[in-house]
DNA sequence: GATTAAGTAGTTTTT
DNA sequence: CTACTTAATC
């Protein structure tokens, strides 16, 4: 406490251990700061100083800063570490993600857009949703638009702060698809402000256009917010970009704010913002990385500080990593190095196919744990989701502990949206996509017609969906179904009534007991719903956890955080498992050790990158992230096969690979040279040491061969069948290959196919 | 209108 | 391979 009092009075003690550049990135006063941040560079330690500068120093308050960082794991992380650094409460500070500090501020202001304060945001599911009926009603069937696209179209057009009629004014009318997708924009977005919600994109764009329709609200938030800071500078997109101009840009004189002691006019908020465009990995997302490119020119004035000292790699994996990034063209120069000493090389594996690649994995694993390696201080990293069920069964038959990390959500199962659509139209009664969910969940007999009557009566007579239920009388339905709707209606205002009373979670245990819901899947024959009730009593469990943190949450504000949380929100620090994660999770991440895996030609770059402008350059930033997170000891290995979604292809090895100075490299496995070749036998000898369950290996099940018969090997490519001995299951075969090379093989275990 | 069966289409990355 | 849609039957 004293050793905090002291820091908290001296600034200088702030600066102690930083370099030169840090430290001049904390020290630097002025409109305008670009921090170039190399991986590993130490920037959240440059933002947390110079946030804890500002503060040491009396120019700022709490209340005056606002940071941006791109998960909630990280705002908590700059948070603790900035309340460590100054001693005392960091309260008022908002450190927020894009979404969240944007949530915050419509939250305040709905009214000024139509909305209820209690709005609800949507995720991609509920907007499918949604987009998939209002197609279906603008007869989008044979223009052949999925859901999916439509969305992808509409949040395109979003981050890039186009409006429906935006859209729609230039849109090409002589084309159906462009057309109905105008058509079913608009329709949406009065689909949304019907529901009282938002969508993500919406959450930063009407933010935006709120902060530009009213100049009187942006004087206050400006007024508020005299410094901004942004970390992940080079993700952010055309919308975040408008959205930081709105808190930096002057004010017109008739708003201007002026200083309550001087009297002097208040110029706007300064700009801190970090990045690193070999970092940049979210183009898809509508990321461009011009914000970070042309920051000079967007901030006359601003000054630019590079940090390329990294205290994170060893120097192998630094150079490895430089050595892949600087294939890229147009990149500016930049050299990021370390005195850390050049530590161990970097391992590469080929396996033969994914349960070789992961047995190899998990018996490295094996390895580092008894050698003292923590698991929580191990990751392995890949390009998409697809690659975890072999990872996922090796580790489980090891007995390792292990965390996915994203990937097939919790909060995607039928069961918590079912119930989260319960809490959502009590929340918000207008929010008729919830209603119309839960209708008939648990069965009550109501089925499509009558859900249409309803909605029908609730257009025509201008209500919700839910109120509509009250009027179930009305609708000329059996006494049956009547009293069926009326009931559910009634339920659902009891529910709501309860919820002024009690907290969320008890609203939650109400829900599943009064709706009957918990009882119907208790009462099922299908073992499935004996595991869903199990959910439900997470979620439940989960719900009264948050509930102790946030004594005052709402309803409304539990189900937005959990929309807008982050995959890595989901990473315990204390946890004693090993992480399974996609790349773009990883970033801003590390570990000790780091296992890259699926580096082949189609997965890492991945196929859908080829055709794209860039994204073979994205693919290979992606490679830089994942290489850089490692500290201690980086693995890459990748399969001559993979089977992926229930077929068997053949995959050659990414071409980042060959980017890698072999010089840093230990090849574990077959020589890279030797497999092109396809001229030795690769695998055997190499990966017989990593496998230990020959259940990981390939299964040819009863495959029978006879002399004559032809061959198609996976390394060796055509042969003929020259001779077999022995019996199942270990016959063997001799194959002379067209290459000229005879081999015995194992008939059940050999890569090959009879052709 | 519910339940089950068969068929079909789709599979990058995410706030 | 699976998740989802459609079709057929109770």
């Amino acid at each position: 406490m004293q050793l905090d009092l002291f820091s908290q009075n001296d600034p200088d003690a702030l600066l102690a251990g930083l370099n030169p550049q840090q430290r001049e990135a904390v020290e630097y006063r002025g409109r305008a700061l670009l921090i170039v941040a190399g991986a590993g560079s130490g920037k959240t330690r440059v933002l947390t100083h110079r946030i804890a500068h500002f503060l040491a120093q009396k120019e700022l308050w709490p209340s005056q800063i606002l940071a941006i960082t791109f998960t909630n794991k990280a705002a908590a992380e700059m948070r603790d570490r900035v309340e460590q650094l100054i001693g005392a409460s960091s309260e008022g500070m908002w450190i927020k993600t894009f979404h969240s500090a944007c949530l915050q501020i419509l939250r305040r202001e709905a009214d000024r857009l139509g909305h209820d304060s209690n709005f609800t945001v949507y995720d991609t599911g509920d907007t499918r949703a949604l987009l998939k009926r209002l197609l279906r009603e603008a007869g989008a069937e044979d223009a052949d638009i999925k859901p999916q696209q439509a969305a992808a179209i509409i949040s395109n057009a979003k981050n890039e702060l186009r409006d429906a009629e935006d859209f729609a004014r230039n849109a090409d009318r002589s084309n159906p698809k462009e057309r109905i997708v105008a058509e079913v924009f608009q329709a949406y977005e009065r689909e949304l402000l019907r529901n009282n919600a938002f969508d993500f994109d919406d959450l930063i764009s009407e933010t935006v256009g709120l902060l530009r329709a009213h100049p009187e609200v942006r004087a206050r938030y400006q007024k508020r917010f005299r410094h901004l800071l942004v970390d992940e500078y080079q993700d952010t997109n055309h919308a975040q970009y408008a959205l930081i101009r709105e808190f930096t840009r002057p004010l017109s004189d008739d708003y201007a704010n002026f200083d309550e002691r001087t009297g002097e006019v208040l110029p706007p908020a300064q700009l801190t913002v970090v990045g690193d465009s070999d970092q940049s990995i979210y183009a898809f997302r509508g990321a461009d990385i011009r914000n970070i490119t042309e920051f000079e020119r967007d901030f006359p004035g601003a000054q630019t500080i590079l940090l390329e000292q990294n205290y994170r790699s060893t120097q192998n994996i630094l150079s490895g990593a430089n050595a892949v990034i600087s294939q890229n063209p147009y990149r500016p120069a930049k050299n990021l190095w370390t005195d850390q000493g050049s530590g161990e090389l970097i391992s590469i594996f080929t396996g033969f196919d994914e349960r070789n690649e992961a047995a190899y994995v998990v018996d490295q694993i094996k390895q580092l744990h008894s050698e003292g390696t923590n698991y929580r201080d191990i990751a392995i990293l890949y390009r998409t989701n697809a690659l975890t069920p072999s990872l996922e069964a090796e580790l489980k038959s090891q007995l390792i502990p292990y965390a996915v990390i994203g990937g097939l959500k919790f909060f995607e199962r039928r069961e918590i949206k079912d119930a989260l659509a319960y809490l959502t139209v009590i929340s918000n009664a207008r929010n008729d996509e919830a209603a119309r969910r839960v209708l008939n969940v648990p069965a009550r007999g109501i089925g499509e017609k009558t859900e249409l009557k309803i909605a029908q009566y609730a257009r025509e007579n201008d209500m919700s969906f839910r109120q509509a239920l009250s009027f179930g009388g009305q609708l000329g339905l059996g006494p049956k179904l009547t009293a069926s709707v009326v009931s559910f209606g009634e339920l659902l205002n009891e529910l709501d009534a309860l919820s002024a009373t009690e907290g969320p979670a008890e609203v939650l245990k109400l829900v599943l007991e009064r709706s009957g819901y918990r009882a119907s899947l208790e009462g099922s024959r299908d073992p499935q719903d004996e595991a869903r009730v199990e959910n439900l009593d997470a979620l439940l469990g989960q719900l009264f956890d948050w509930q102790a943190n946030n004594p005052e949450g709402t309803l409304a504000d539990y189900l937005a955080e959990i929309t807008l949380a982050a995959a890595a929100d989901e990473i315990e620090d204390e946890s004693g498992s090993i992480s399974l994660m996609t790349l773009h999770t990883a970033k801003g991440l590390e570990y000790q050790v780091v296992f890259l895996i699926g580096l082949e030609q189609g997965t890492l770059p991945h196929v859908r990158s080829f055709d794209e402008p860039g994204g073979l350059q994205e693919e290979r930033r992606l490679m830089y992230v994942g290489m850089t997170r490692a500290k201690q000891k980086l693995y890459i290995s990748h399969a001559l096969q993979r089977t992926l979604f229930g077929n068997t292809a053949s995959f050659i090895p990414s071409s980042f690979l060959s980017d890698i100075p072999s010089e840093l490299c230990d090849q574990v496995g077959a020589e890279r040279r030797e497999l092109r070749a396809a001229s030795t036998q690769p695998v055997r000898s190499s990966w017989q040491g990593a496998v230990n369950t020959p259940a990981a290996i390939r299964d040819n099940k009863d495959l029978e061969l006879a002399v004559g018969d032809s061959v198609q090997h996976d390394s060796f490519g055509k042969g003929r069948v020259i001779a077999v001995a022995g019996n199942p299951p270990k016959q063997t075969a001799e194959v002379r290959f067209d290459s000229g090379v005879t081999k015995r093989l194992l008939v059940k275990m050999a890569p090959i196919t009879k052709l």
